[in-house]
DNA sequence: GCTTCTCTTCAGGTATTCTTCAGGTTCTCA
DNA sequence: TGAGAACCTGAAGAATACCTGAAGAGAAGC
């Protein structure tokens, strides 16, 4: 688990990091907001605390521009007790949490991991229907929580299908993108392989989430059948 | 999800390559221009990563090649940084965005999956008359909640059908568009395939939707019947 | 080198869909 | 009102599309 943390007062930053190596995280510090940005861009943190008050571009600039970048890494902001810094203006520009200083030492890892958990489940842009999921990343399909092993050619055939779950596709877009378009063999093969599928994540739960679009191609049921 | 860099600079086109496919993307690499068109040309790619500054033909060519053949597959252009190719020149030569060197690897998988999303085939508008609807893109026809099942040739005739509904069309136009000008049977099809129709978008709910139109054609009923 | 897995082709079987035809019904207009 | 045209419909064979098991080639793993 990698923390990064930026901020200014040198002793503050010290003693966080002393006191979160010892619960067993690993810690990063950056002093500026340029600087924090730069690490933010060069490792991926679990969690990033950011303090508003920076020299250089502020705690705001820093996670208004990671998030403008597509990176969703947990923020925890440190604002100022009474601050003129809102709470909601750090959550508006795309921060997590929020802690007021001064803070105690132990709310700030039980925040922390709190953001951890929740990042856990956050991006992983699943494909779904029902109970039918496929994690491109992980290259794993499940029906429900049975993990169903897939070739490389079902594997993307049902990508494709899953893509456009609720709609019916073609047998000729299929074969362009699950075979590429210099595919110069027997058409069939849609067939063979849809085949295959229904054996796999329908027959053996009942299930019929493949439908046969007559004269068109197959469409997989957007609830998964 | 299918993804070509064209990328001449090797090291980074194999970093890129090692970091998509670890998010789940099956990559193809090209490391000129001619290449990477060749591949285009092979396979419909999901998304199509350029670089301008190319051995051979450059980013530009290769992209203007694949549009004026017809290929409008989402493209994402990489430009160096203060270049002298301006961003301009990327999107106006048929490229869907771009992005500058150097770059962070998030951005770029962000990038990627915004033009996935948005290169997602849009979908033909839901013809409608009253609680008749019918979907081009799921290929379903439904009267109220109820699903009804059509055949290829008759799917056709109603979408053609519904296209004038509340119009009266000739025979003939239903001819040629549904079954093709050069159909050199006997007219009567049409009167058969109205009567499937009827039988199957009406008669069940005692509706009256396809009025015939004596001496001319037919005319769904703008309301559904 | 051998086994196992994956991909692909092929061919037979089945079910659906298309088309034609013929006879019946309805409508129009004289 | 009756003749003719236009339309409707059921039946049936032909054509097409789809499914599936089998088997060989090739690749990957041991």
């Amino acid at each position: 688990m990698r923390i990064l943390i930026i901020e200014d007062e040198e002793h503050l930053a010290a003693a966080v990091t002393r006191g979160l190596e010892a619960e067993g995280f690993t810690v990063d510090t950056a002093l500026t907001g340029t600087d924090g940005l730069w690490r933010a861009r060069e490792h991926a943190y679990d969690v990033i605390v950011l303090d508003i008050l920076l020299p250089g571009s502020n705690g705001f600039q820093v996670c208004a521009t990671l998030r403008a970048e597509g990176n969703w890494v947990p923020i925890l902001m440190l604002t100022a007790k009474n601050g003129e810094f809102d709470e909601a203006e750090a959550l508006d520009t795309g921060a997590d949490d929020f802690l007021s200083k001064p803070f105690s030492f132990v709310v700030l890892v039980a925040r922390i991991r709190a953001l951890m958990r929740r990042g856990r489940r956050e991006r992983p842009p699943i494909l779904v229907a029902g109970d039918l999921t496929l994690d491109p990343a992980e290259h794993r399909c499940r029906r429900g929580q049975t993990i169903i092993d897939l070739t490389p050619r079902e594997f993307h055939l049902l990508e494709y299908l899953l893509r456009f779950a609720g709609e019916s596709v073609s047998k000729r877009d299929i074969i362009g993108h699950v075979w590429g378009e210099g595919f110069e063999g027997d058409p069939n093969i849609v067939e063979v392989y849809v085949g295959y599928l229904r054996r796999k994540i329908d027959r053996p739960f009942g299930k019929n989430s493949v439908e046969t679009v007559r004269g068109i191609g197959y469409r997989l049921a957007a609830d998964g059948g």
